[in-house]
RNA sequence: GGGGACGUAGUUCAGUUGGUUAGAACGCCGGCCUGUCACGUCGGAGGUCGCGGGUUCGAGCCCCGUCGUCCCCGCCA
């Protein structure tokens, strides 16, 4: 910052284009831009700026011969000044046009100059071209997003919500705000909690969906609803995981789930339109139990081959040679487009299977010698092509397994050795988007710490009707009418049609291993809401960070976030969380009590 | 809770077997420069090697601890 340097007021200044929208055809115009100043080319008597602002850049000259006062002012410039620019838009001759620039066929030549504010030197460049560290970024987060990168990701994110919105109400949507300080339910995941004031001793909970509002909201009567809604889980971070994101949250009465397939592939196809991408539908579809077999995954990512059992193809006693167990799939991994590979790096794939419980065979070619007529029947059933890398996986003789176990290794290592590869074949391929839906998901999976059943998806899922008279008998087979969207291995959003008996209501809660009272304690309202008139209904909810991420083409949701948390959960900006005073804590009727001695 | 990677100038990084005064590029400051656009050019400033302890004649480098950022497992109905 500079010392005595004058600064303008903004007065009655008005802008009167964007920098980014200077054009030949403005030639000749006299304009106000407002902006950033983001690099300067000092020339002597010649001063050239590249003036920022939302739009894009254009470049101001000040020339001393023409206006030495200007000029000599414009001297004192400096990154990330902010300044008005008065002046005319000049037709640049043909040497120096920028062609690299939307602006580069004119430029402004100031007659005027409004310095509104200095800037200290920004702690790093902006400047697309180098790597900043996150932790630099996120503290300054203010400059971090005036970056054209990050200003790409906002307005991509408004765009992509603006269109959802717009579609919804198309659709006769009605959009509907449900409260933050709600109840907990301490089912799923942690509970971020509220102290109340004036109920001391109480909490509120921020809601980890506003799932029972929503369902509430069909016994309103208000038939179709959607939110754009922040939801709070107080879990571990992840790359596409936050303790707050942001769900487009959508539930209608008297769906069945094609209803809700055709609603949500139109809404995917408008939100990618918005992202200037066009995506074909209907998506295809595919069982849990289907998915699980041939991906080892509920989350499939179809950008790469299906695993298939080949286990048929072997006699006997091959498998027994082979220590592999005979009652459980063999699964044949095909990576397309690998290539030749030496031996060292087909060691290095050895790694990739360490500590899964599974016998992973990297070198098929090695496999071909000692079975050439199996290892020809299985290349032929799986469509080997010349150069294609296949791997095969199958389950050591002898140990317990659990179903789908094999498969779900065999389908990490298929993520992991096409990850491995992704240069060769290129079919990992981000503007590639393959999106399915998994339906058919079982009701019910077995909690071995609690030794009981717990809901798979949650407990308002409603389950298939065929199954109700098994559910008690045989809960492991019973199906749940619940589906995901997936999207290139991503979970997009989850959804199902729910219960809206209070009687199967009542018998799922039991089923989950809570008997009336508990019950009626959490979930009291809701069982008694379920009995003055509840249409069917169902719905879904998508995570929207997640979506504009892949459309950004960016790897971590924090990049589509304006103002994310790190991995332990500090907001390094504004420097949350932080204690609170004792006058607080009282005023709340709460004490803090911390692990001594650490 | 567990595993892994990283931490050196404002930024991105280099730093040999533990050895004299810790370097580079960009940025920053100053001079010169009339067509630059990642301007050029000459000069200059800038370091708690994350922090604490230990080993050693000597530590950016080795050891222990700790803090921070990132990735993964667990967790996320």
């Amino acid at each position: 910052m500079t010392e005595n340097l004058q600064l303008d007021p903004l007065g009655t200044l008005r802008r009167s284009h964007y920098c980014g929208e200077l054009r030949r055809a403005h030639a000749g115009q006299r304009v106000l831009l407002m902006g950033w100043v983001h690099r300067r080319r000092d020339l002597g008597s010649l001063l050239f700026l590249d003036l920022r602002d939302r739009s894009g850049m254009c470049q101001i000259v000040f020339n001393r011969d023409r206006a030495p006062a200007l000029h000599e002012r414009a001297g004192a410039l400096r990154s990330e000044y902010v300044i008005g620019i008065e002046g005319e838009v000049v037709e640049r001759s043909a040497p120096t046009v920028n062609p690299a620039l939307a602006t580069g066929e004119v430029e402004v030549v100031a007659s005027g100059l409004h310095i509104f504010n200095d800037a200290r030197t920004p702690p790093f460049l902006l400047d697309e071209a180098q790597e900043v560290a996150e932790e630099a970024r996120l503290k300054y987060r203010y400059v971090d997003l005036r970056r054209p990168a990050m200003q790409a990701n906002v307005r991509l994110r408004h765009e992509v919500t603006a269109a959802i919105r717009r579609y919804f109400d198309s659709r006769g949507f009605l959009e509907i705000e449900t409260p933050f300080l709600t109840r907990s339910t301490p089912e799923g995941a942690r509970d971020y909690l509220v102290p109340s004031r004036l109920q001391r001793g109480s909490f509120y909970a921020l809601p980890q969906s506003p799932q029972l509002f929503k369902q509430i909201l069909m016994m309103g009567g208000c038939d179709r609803y959607f939110q754009i809604v922040r939801c709070f889980r107080d879990e571990d971070l992840r790359a596409d995981r936050q303790p707050e994101f942001t769900q487009i949250d959508v539930e209608l009465s008297f769906p069945q789930e094609e209803t809700v397939y055709e609603l949500i592939e139109g809404m995917l196809a408008a939100a990618f339109a918005a992202g200037g991408s066009e995506i074909a539908t209907p998506f295809p579809r595919l069982s849990w139990e289907e998915a699980m077999a041939r991906y080892g995954s509920d989350k499939p990512d179809l950008r790469l081959p299906a695993m298939s059992d080949v286990r048929a193809h072997f006699a006997p006693e091959e498998l027994e040679q082979l220590k592999l167990a005979a009652e459980e799939p063999v699964l044949a991994i095909r990576i397309p487009r690998v290539g030749a590979l030496s031996r060292s790096q087909r060691d290095e794939l050895r790694p990739l299977a360490e500590g899964r419980p599974v016998r992973f065979f990297e070198d098929f070619g090695r496999l071909a010698k000692s079975f050439p007529a199996t290892t020809e029947r299985i290349g032929a059933s799986i469509a080997a092509g010349e150069g294609d890398l296949v791997t095969l996986v199958g389950a050591p003789a002898g140990a317990r397994r659990q179903r789908h176990e094999v498969a779900t290794h065999a389908g990490a290592l298929r993520l992991a050795l096409a990850q491995h590869f992704a240069e060769r074949h290129g079919l990992l391929d981000a503007r590639d988007f393959r999106f399915l839906w998994v339906t058919s998901f079982p009701m019910f999976e077995w909690d071995e710490t609690e030794k009981r059943w717990a809901a798979a998806h949650h407990p308002f899922t409603s389950p298939r009707e065929d199954d109700w008279e098994r559910l008690e008998s045989e809960p492991g087979l019973v199906k749940a009418r619940a589906y995901d969207v997936v999207l290139n291995g991503t979970e997009l959003g989850s959804g199902s049609i729910r219960i809206h008996r209070s009687d199967l209501q009542s018998r799922i809660f039991r089923l989950l291993g809570m008997d009336e009272d508990e019950a009626r304690q959490r979930f009291g309202f809701f069982l008694e809401a379920l009995q003055y008139g509840t249409p069917p209904h169902g719905g879904i909810a998508l995570g929207l960070d997640r979506l504009v991420m892949i459309l950004a083409g960016e790897n971590s949701i924090r990049e589509v976030i304006p103002f994310p948390k790190t991995a332990r959960g500090v907001d390094l900006m504004v420097d949350a969380p932080t204690p609170v005073s004792a006058a607080q804590l009282r005023e709340l009727g709460v004490q803090v009590t911390l692990d001594s001695g650490r």
